[in-house]
DNA sequence: AAAATAGTTGCACAGCTGTGCAATCCGGTC
DNA sequence: GACCGGATTGCACAGCTGTGCAACTATTTT
């Protein structure tokens, strides 16, 4: 039995249905039937086939499935960033999703030039993807709608571009950002700062405008620094630049939890300040190492969970529009720890 | 012109290369020359075709491609703890150097059920991917044995499985883990405790198995524990079981970087002690979090975008052989910092 | 026993591409 | 002008699958 697959050939190539109906004695049509589901089968051939299948190895290939059906079960994620906890995480969750759906995931790294990232996302079409799912700020507008002219299904998750077609994800930035700043105010920090980055999001920079223009109409102070990408090393920078200031500020809202723990870091061990007495920090987006006993940051949970399903939701439930569609958004829950004094 | 294609129909289907040809006045194979890398066509009709192609915004199916040609050009990259900093960084950088040569990353998430497992890996047979790349313990060896019984190409990173096929790419945990000992031993250091995991795979049995017995053959008292998957978490309980029995060990070699920053947080914001003068840490993989100042871990760097390199360069050439296959060994450099005293 | 019904099976086609082979075209040479 | 060589082009096939349609078998109904 078993020497049969070397027999045919040393060529170790796959198995084709064609061979596995020869061997059951079948046609060809009955090896494909009893591989697809709700086909009409007798359960004698089925068995037949299933036992030639096994036995030689068949694997459908869906690559010509994908050929002749509308679906490749390819799902591309476009996401810059990979290597950073929040992203990791949102991967990890959306590939296991995805695997229970029974599709399989495709990963399109959006980091570097312009024009590479067009030829890496061009992928998502060669393959006939699906549906894509951009999970970072990256790729222009423009290369987002080179996608949806070619009918690909895009979804959006924490972007704000006004773009006809694509569904979009958001969490509640703007209430959050204004909740961060009750928490401040009410524990008493009355010189203000925002940590922010410099290339910048949608999410970003609504958390950002929502906090100064919670601050601001409490009559509180409250200045803006970005720095560098979205990074541990640029929370350091902006600790350094703002901490040497004259007149410090006693209250800080990072638009992330990396660059919280980089301020974190710099404030305590190179300024020598203590947490939350002298200093009061709230983060954003509660990554795991946000939970780490070095850090204990105050910050707001992003519904990794909840996402990831409503993407699985949306791919399999589309109905293609030309028209803007109101973004579906997820509520982020604030996490109480100890980088912000109890009221 | 832009027109046409909502006329064609409402489908919104992707173009095919007949229509482009149609479009231009030449034939289908002149299309299909244009795309093919090498080909004869002359510079007017290529012109043509061009021209035509971007006006009906037609992209080459490659599941068409894949299927007449022996190369999908779609790599697997197995992987669990995708939201771990070590793997995470080494799918970032893998996605990238695949990208460059012109192949697409599927990441498939081998956490999970044994079964599940089993049909995720399928996928890499489904879509006759030209490799599978896999970075985790996680699969069994008899699961990758389907795989390779199938013609597929499996790449191994960081295990020790004797089976027959795959090319192997290990780094230099024995030489490091004596290594680490030595750094520990030189500090001074008199009872010793190695920190693993409940799971344990092959690298982490290797430097283990190393570090022992480098202590032994010195006369240095060591013992080992192991609890919990690898993870920050495990580090913090395995801590708070050492470090509470009577006599406490001051050295301690994690075999990974997780493992260590737990074991750091508890021992010095849980049991007070202060690093490296009561208790000197050595960890394993270099993440980003090693780096950072409330930790500043010495420990060694894995050569991630070496390994990467080298994957891609064994896609390309790669000769089956049915002999098991000498490893190709990458060497690990210790990073000095501040969490072992300088002897 | 004949008819009707439901369930199976095989044929043939479609889906989109790359490529060998023969035919064609173009340019240059005698 | 005839001939030759090389570049270009089109035809037709192969690669592997899912599925409509018709033919077939077995089972039930009248």
């Amino acid at each position: 039995m078993k020497q049969d697959k070397l027999v045919t050939g040393q060529k170790k190539s796959f198995v084709s249905a064609q061979q596995v109906a020869a061997r059951a004695g079948v046609s060809r049509s009955a090896v494909s039937r009893t591989f697809t589901n709700g086909a009409s089968v007798s359960p004698g051939t089925r068995q037949r086939v299933l036992q030639a299948a096994e036995e030689l190895g068949y694997t459908v290939n869906h690559l010509a499935r994908g050929l002749i059906q509308d679906r490749s079960n390819i799902v591309s994620l476009v996401v810059a960033d990979l290597n950073t906890p929040y992203q990791a995480k949102m991967i990890e969750v959306l590939t296991r999703r995805l695997q229970a759906a029974n599709k399989v995931a495709m990963v399109i790294n959006s980091a570097g030039e312009n024009a590479d990232v067009e030829t890496a996302l061009r992928q998502t079409l060669h393959y006939r993807a699906d549906a894509t799912i951009v999970l970072s700020g990256q790729p222009n507008a423009s290369l987002i709608e080179t996608c949806l002219a070619n009918g690909q299904h895009v979804i959006l998750v924490n972007r704000d571009d006004p773009v006809p077609g694509p569904e979009t994800i958001v969490v509640t930035n703007r209430t959050a950002a204004s909740q961060a700043f009750d928490m401040l105010h009410r524990a008493g920090c009355k010189k203000l700062v925002v940590i922010g980055s410099a290339v910048g999001s949608a999410s970003l920079n609504a958390r950002e405008q929502a906090f100064v223009a919670a601050a601001e109409d409490a009559g509180v102070a409250v200045s803006v620094t970005r720095l560098g990408p979205t990074a541990y090393a640029s929370g350091v920078e902006a600790a350094r630049l703002v901490l040497s200031h004259a007149e410090q500020p006693d209250g800080v809202f990072c638009l992330t939890d990396l660059l919280a723990c980089g301020f974190l870091d710099a404030a305590r061990n190179e300024f020598g300040l203590s947490v939350p007495d002298e200093l009061c920090v709230v983060g954003f987006d509660d990554i795991e190492q946000a939970g780490w006993s070095s850090y204990e940051l105050t910050t707001f949970r992003q519904p990794i969970e909840q996402i990831a399903d409503h993407v699985v939701t949306l791919i399999d439930h589309h109905h293609p529009t030309d028209s803007v569609q109101e973004p579906k958004r997820f509520q982020v829950q604030p996490v109480w720890r100890k980088s912000v004094r109890p009221r």
